[in-house]
DNA sequence: CTGTTAGCGCTTTCAC
DNA sequence: GTGAAAGCGCTAACAG
């Protein structure tokens, strides 16, 4: 028994348009059009049976029209592997924030650490068309990677759009992409100088898979702070495990009862410290009496072992924030070629290393 | 000198339509549709015409345009205060990955705790055509929040989305809305009988603003232990403070200095356990030889503090998976009314809680 | 098998 | 000030 509405779809059936808010308020389409973009005068009666019109049928704009239209969908993509990594979660949260700042809307795609399920979402943002299409994290950095990704960046530059690499290394000056680097070499320099200036001769270089860009350029760090202390790069010093804790506990642990010998770990990441920490501990190791503990990243768990852990500060937010902004940014006055950023990080002291 | 490549635009502004690629294999447009779609029959030669000039011009097809026809776009939206905080990633985890496995785009909105960002988001969303929109963590439940939420819920549902609340109480059993929660009374009475069962008898109820839900049920839970085990509430021993670590323990130093008694803390939160704990420490009391201590939530910091901490599990993973599972099923088969689906909590035992 | 036609919801000329 | 008409890129119906 209830009145009809006057909407033209039948109600609880998909959203109101303008054409029905136009029927209800007795006036043609564009003038809907034209009272919700306000850029256009309208007679002041007029505009207000449109409002009423508007707030009754509930009226929400169909941003795929919009879009179909105008051609710019204000939104962002970024894509990453694990939204519960800490120093994704940062960058994460640097991209909304600027994202939004800039009234965008921010499209968030994990893959698990797929290259293939990666170029998936990629293929996915294009379609809803991204203004930029954000890329987090380190990968294998091989020359299929490479030719990959260079296809990519020529296409979505093609299409208007731009591919952002947030924490991995450049393509070469010619790629029409956005870098947003940060230092892993220097930063593994600095911490290993400080170990090394303690008077620490043997540092195991520990976790993370030398493939990666990410191991890769703090392993060359460790390496270029001994060879400038002339200490010799023992092989045996250097240990990969997967970049999680539980992995990298497992191992240290194997190593440890195996009988290698050192007096301080340099952690690949916060997390592989955090296991390093544990497996130390039950092996009656003190740390930083015994042995020194450091990490590389300066996310959540630093802060909450004990001993607090000595690491290398990474501004991931900020890394997110510049990305989209350089992005943006070249959209608006394009130009040819890269844009690249390399954002500084530096030894945060907190209490587990010490002297040898 | 270079030949053109037949594409409609010029090269490098804008991306390739069905009309290009139809006028360079030399079809018309629906063709090329029927091709990229594979749904009906296509003869092998024109098919392989379209698939080259598909590739040469590097089509990508145009989400919006499709939206615009399908009425259907494939996403839903979630809106949470920060990326950050551990136990909302772990929820947007489970939102993402359930959302990937039923072919679904996530949106991702962030309102730094503003209610009115969140509306502002909502709006957003809804202009997306998003299937579900997810609203994620605790509110102040007043009567302003139930009249927008329920005028939400009526709305969307009429526009054929869905709005889930995600660790939010129900807006009652008529409301068109997917209501996913967890247990906060029933863990915070497990874990505060767990602390009474070991003869504490002043247990502190520490952090969280109780006009928040999510601290309201937890209060309730402590509440109804206290009462179960004839033990009098002491009003000085619910002490609000802010969610966070650094105010957290802030607010815990002062109140010890100010010589407040208790033998057992339990925090409305990891975070803010991990703020009690270094009050404590501070404070020279030993846990949980001095102090016992409790968490609540189960995320990142609980298992890196020393001693581990003891806390209630929350599966929030879970919880985002649910959310989606049911608004698409809803959505599916379409019924009227509430869905609501409640998750259990369990306390899980770790160091830092021991008799009294 | 393939092309022509129409229309999704919106904005933008161009008339009046 | 306001309406009529055209068209964004795509797909579904209808012819051939």
């Amino acid at each position: 028994m209830t009145t009809d509405t006057g909407r033209g779809r039948q109600a609880g059936n998909g959203r109101a348009t303008l054409k029905d808010v136009a029927e209800r308020a007795g006036v043609s389409v564009p003038t809907v059009s034209r009272v919700i973009a306000g850029n256009y005068p309208v007679a002041t009666g007029t505009r207000r049976r449109v409002e009423r019109a508007l707030r009754e049928l509930d009226y929400v704009a169909n941003t795929h029209a919009r879009a179909l239209r105008g051609h710019a969908i204000n939104a962002v993509a970024f894509i990453l592997n694990d939204v519960r990594g800490p120093s994704f979660a940062e960058v994460a949260h640097g991209i909304e924030q600027e994202a939004a700042r800039q009234g965008r809307l921010s499209l968030i795609c994990t893959t698990g650490g797929h290259p293939d399920r990666e170029l998936e979402a990629v293929r996915l943002m294009r379609e809803q068309g991204a203004e930029a299409i954000i890329l987090i994290g380190g990968v294998r950095d091989d020359e299929g990677y490479r030719v990959r990704m260079r296809a990519l960046a020529e296409s979505l530059d093609q299409a208007g759009s731009r591919l952002v690499l947030c924490g991995r290394p450049s393509l070469g000056e010619d790629v029409p992409a956005t870098v947003v680097e940060y230092e892993n070499e220097a930063g593994a320099y600095a911490m290993t100088s400080r170990l090394l200036g303690f008077g620490h001769r043997r540092v195991l270089f520990f976790g993370g898979d030398p493939e990666t860009t990410t191991a890769a350029g703090r392993l060359a760090g460790y390496r270029r702070a001994l060879a400038d202390f002339a200490v010799e790069a023992a092989p045996e010093l250097v240990a990969p495990a997967p970049f999680d804790r539980a992995a990298a506990r497992a191992v240290l642990r194997e190593r440890l009862a195996a009988g290698l010998d050192f007096t301080a770990v340099f952690a690949v990441t916060d997390a592989v410290a955090a296991g390093a920490l544990q497996a130390l501990t039950e092996f009656g190791l003190a740390v930083p009496e015994d042995v020194s503990l450091a990490g590389y990243d300066d996310v959540s768990p630093a802060a909450d072992l004990r001993p607090q852990l000595t690491t290398v500060h990474v501004p991931y937010e900020e890394l997110g924030r510049v990305a989209v902004r350089l992005a943006l940014d070249r959209r608006n006055r394009p130009e040819r070629g890269q844009q690249h950023a390399l954002l500084g990080t530096h030894v945060v002291v907190r209490e587990s290393v010490g002297p040898r």
